[in-house]
DNA sequence: TTGAGGATTCTC
DNA sequence: AGAATCCTCAAA
């Protein structure tokens, strides 16, 4: 694997709306040689945000989102997926940024075993418990340091730079504030989730 | 102590 | 369209 350096801790210390769009083409990377680049984001902003579990104040689920930006803050869905964020913003306003899609670059075999019953490598990542699934990531990994990466997670720049006009639009799977534009993704990506996804999978323009 | 409601995914 | 599955949190 080439050598990659963590995102600093000032990437993350900023907004959600301004970290998701600028994760879009980094490089989500264990330990275990597993990487894959982000091409699809969500942001969620505390107290300003009815979409966010962090929208009503610290509890103790939300005390990692809580907590020093930079650090991966991990949710059980639906009682059976996991959700991956990295924590944005000053301490104590409970910003995040929700991964929600990855293209494997690196360790497919691996992903690929973390993902058995898929039929197209497209759906390998391609949404939030995907990713999570496909990354080993759990609750265990909750509050681990991606600037530090003391726990084997980290995010890194390969030199590919965000795309100049991501597309935006409503966040997905949520029943307060869908009107919010805080969905990022990478025009004409395949392995974007839902629709979109598997409209590029097919040659669609976007 | 209770129960409604999930930042989803998979199969029919 | 419906099931799977269980944690979280506010208290109708």
């Amino acid at each position: 694997m080439p050598e990659w350096t963590p995102l600093p801790r000032s990437f993350y210390q900023r907004h959600p709306t301004e970290v998701a769009p600028a994760l879009l083409n980094k490089l989500l990377v264990r330990a275990d040689g597993r990487a894959g680049r982000i091409v699809e984001v969500e942001a969620y902003a505390g107290s300003e945000d009815p979409a966010a579990h962090s929208y009503r104040g610290q509890t103790a689920r939300t005390a990692t989102m809580f907590g020093e930006a930079g650090h991966l803050y991990v949710y059980l869905s639906y009682g059976m997926h996991w959700g991956s964020n990295a924590v944005c913003g000053p301490v104590g306003e409970g910003w995040g940024v929700l991964l929600r899609a990855l293209e494997p670059v690196h360790g497919l075999d691996r992903i690929r075993a973390a993902r058995p019953a898929i039929r197209h490598d497209r759906e390998l990542a391609s949404g939030p418990g995907r990713l999570s699934q496909a990354m080993g990531i759990t609750r265990a990994l909750d509050g681990a340091d991606l600037v530090s990466n003391d726990r084997g997670v980290c995010i890194v720049c390969d030199g590919t730079a965000p795309p100049a006009v991501p597309v935006v639009g409503p966040r997905i799977g949520i029943s307060k504030a869908v009107a919010f534009p805080w969905r990022w993704h990478v025009p004409g990506h395949a392995h974007v989730s839902g629709r979109a996804g598997a409209s590029a999978a097919r040659g669609g323009s976007g």
